[in-house]
DNA sequence: CCTAGTTGGTTGTATCTACAACCAGTTCTA
DNA sequence: TAGAACTGGTTGTAGATACAACCAACTAGG
């Protein structure tokens, strides 16, 4: 088995991709920890929850959005549920189903602290593109999508916002 | 404060770049995990080392290399320390400091996984690209790094690949 | 039906990371 | 040259995640 090392041109898009992937998690993460005392997955869920109709969904649903283990997220909505973010229910036409449904003050909390993470993105990542550059991210994420998610589970997410 | 709030296009590639940063980790520790019993940052502890002259660093030169707190690095390499693949001792220039050098048992886990790492990278990642997207993708992270990195305390490290 | 297998979700435990406290050695400064 | 401030590193602990085990509810096949 000869291995196909990586050329210059390669690594150097790797290890600044890898670099990238290892600092903005924790920049996102800390800003957001500041300014609401949520994590950015916490944030991802409440955002889930709001856009969703009744801004209610089954927790099934907010796993595979956020790309979360069930397991993981139940902790997690948990810890939102004993903060009064969010409120859970059985649901009616599924018995072993739960519903996850964000409360007056979790809607508060993420009108409250969408603006600032908006900045953040921007400041952070999107600002520092040209538009043909964004472009050619989006291009770019989208392609490797396909091989991290090849049957297409977590496309349906970030489909939703393609132009039409 | 008016929000100025992201366009479709941004929206696109910004949705997409969270999804590659919550997937490609976990792709990558788990083949490392599977198949060599290291995380991606054990992996990327050895690689430092192995990449340096005597395959030896001070704590602190890795640490600043990997991106990780000092503390973080000195529970991990307790623990590359107690399966023998690297060892530590003091600097002698200063009495302070901690040199870790791999082992001859760290050298050999080095070579042996390093064919698997890479052709995941690849599958996952470059191949999906074509030649000039490879080359977008080292602009675009580049610039987001000049953000995230203003400083520039992680540059050495990828800068270290670039054309002459 | 009733049983095997699947799906939805929770809980317990082991592991990892972040944060703060801490110690030892070094440098700066008056 | 003593003391203050800083640097390099380790350790303890609390919080978060992954993994496996588990239970309850649904569904399909005989």
């Amino acid at each position: 088995m000869d291995t196909r090392w990586l050329d210059r041109q390669q690594l150097g898009a790797w290890v600044r991709l890898v670099t990238v992937m290892e600092l903005l998690p924790g920049v996102l993460d800390s800003q957001l920890r500041r300014d609401a005392q949520l994590t950015h997955f916490d944030y991802y869920v409440l955002a889930m929850l709001s856009e969703s109709p009744e801004r209610t969904l089954r927790m099934t649903a907010v796993a595979q959005r956020t790309g979360a283990t069930l397991a993981r997220l139940s902790h997690v909505v948990q810890r939102l549920e004993t903060r009064g973010l969010v409120e859970r229910f059985p649901c009616a036409d599924d018995r072993r189903a739960t519903n996850a449904r964000l409360t007056e003050a979790g809607w508060e909390k993420v009108r409250e602290s969408a603006p600032g993470h908006v900045e953040t993105v921007r400041q952070h990542v999107l600002d520092a593109l040209t538009p043909e550059q964004v472009t050619q991210l989006r291009d770019i994420t989208d392609a490797i999508l396909s091989r991290l998610d090849p049957d297409g589970s977590r496309a349906a997410l970030y489909r939703r916002y393609d132009a039409d």
